[in-house]
DNA sequence: TTCTAGTTTAGAATTATTATAAACTAAATA
DNA sequence: TATTTAGTTTATAATAATTCTAAACTAGAA
């Protein structure tokens, strides 16, 4: 899983959002970001790996409070997906997801993969923030 | 905004579908479906529309009961948007939506009216169960 | 009219999230 | 290096949306 200890990268990206590098922080950016592949999470389940696996021990309070300031800084993407939980995604480029209704798990979908060939102007005074699609599927 | 009583008519629609009825129904029926327009709410301004017009009383919890009841009948669509609310949709037709960070309002977008020229396959042993999109604006 | 299963209701419980405030710590300053 | 301070972490409380519970009520069958 771990691609390498990309610690002084994490420290200088940290500074650079004005977020000081603690071991709490360090540690999540770690376990989010040392990986190969994009990472979907909730909350729930970030706070349990973390504190399964990792070697710090990380407070609830302070996972919110860094996925709220990651999300903030750029590093993270919120998904709204589900009417009840927070999803979040290490990959911030814009692309699109499948969400399974059933597992409640998010796959990517490459942002060329999807081409929307119509698209109605949005009405007069707003302007597109987000133009994502999530295609639910299930067994 | 009342078109008509339409009374005898969901008497039947709501026997027809194994729901008794009641006063409490009925004047649920007659707010959410006795209108021109496609109404898109959420149990909160429903609950709050609801008894302040409403001749009836109706506890929240019937109007959860109720809301819920009425979207597995196909009487409601929800519309997955917001991360910590529910939207209802009177509406049943497959269509998509403009989502209003700033006012919190969904607005129809005609199914017509979005083209998706490419869509990726599912997963295999998976479905698309729904292909609607939900395009965030603001000002 | 009586009976019963379905329904409504107030309030308790649960879940996700946010707020609070005391203890702790990174890092600037003396 | 020691002191200071502002930022951070943490346990815990508070809040918001929703679901659960169980008692009272009611539609409609018998
Ligand atoms: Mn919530
Ligand atoms: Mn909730
Ligand atoms: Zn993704
Ligand atoms: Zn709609």
């Amino acid at each position: 899983m771990i691609i390498n200890n990309n610690l002084k990268m994490y420290v200088k990206k940290l500074r650079s959002s004005n977020l000081r590098p603690t071991k709490q922080r360090l540690e999540i950016c770690h376990f989010l970001f040392d990986r190969k592949k994009t990472f979907h999470f909730t909350v729930e389940t970030l706070n349990k790996k973390i504190n399964m696996n990792g070697s710090t021990k990380v407070s609830l309070a302070t996972i919110y409070n860094t996925v709220e300031a990651f999300t903030k800084a750029g590093y993270l993407k919120e998904i709204l997906t589900s009417k009840n939980k927070s999803f979040y995604d290490t990959n911030i480029k814009s692309h699109h997801h499948f969400y399974d209704e059933g597992s409640k798990e998010l796959t990517d979908i490459h942002y060329s993969q999807i081409k929307l060939s119509k698209v109605p102007m949005p009405p007069k005074g707003k302007k597109i923030k987000n133009l994502e699609v999530v295609i639910r599927i299930q067994k």
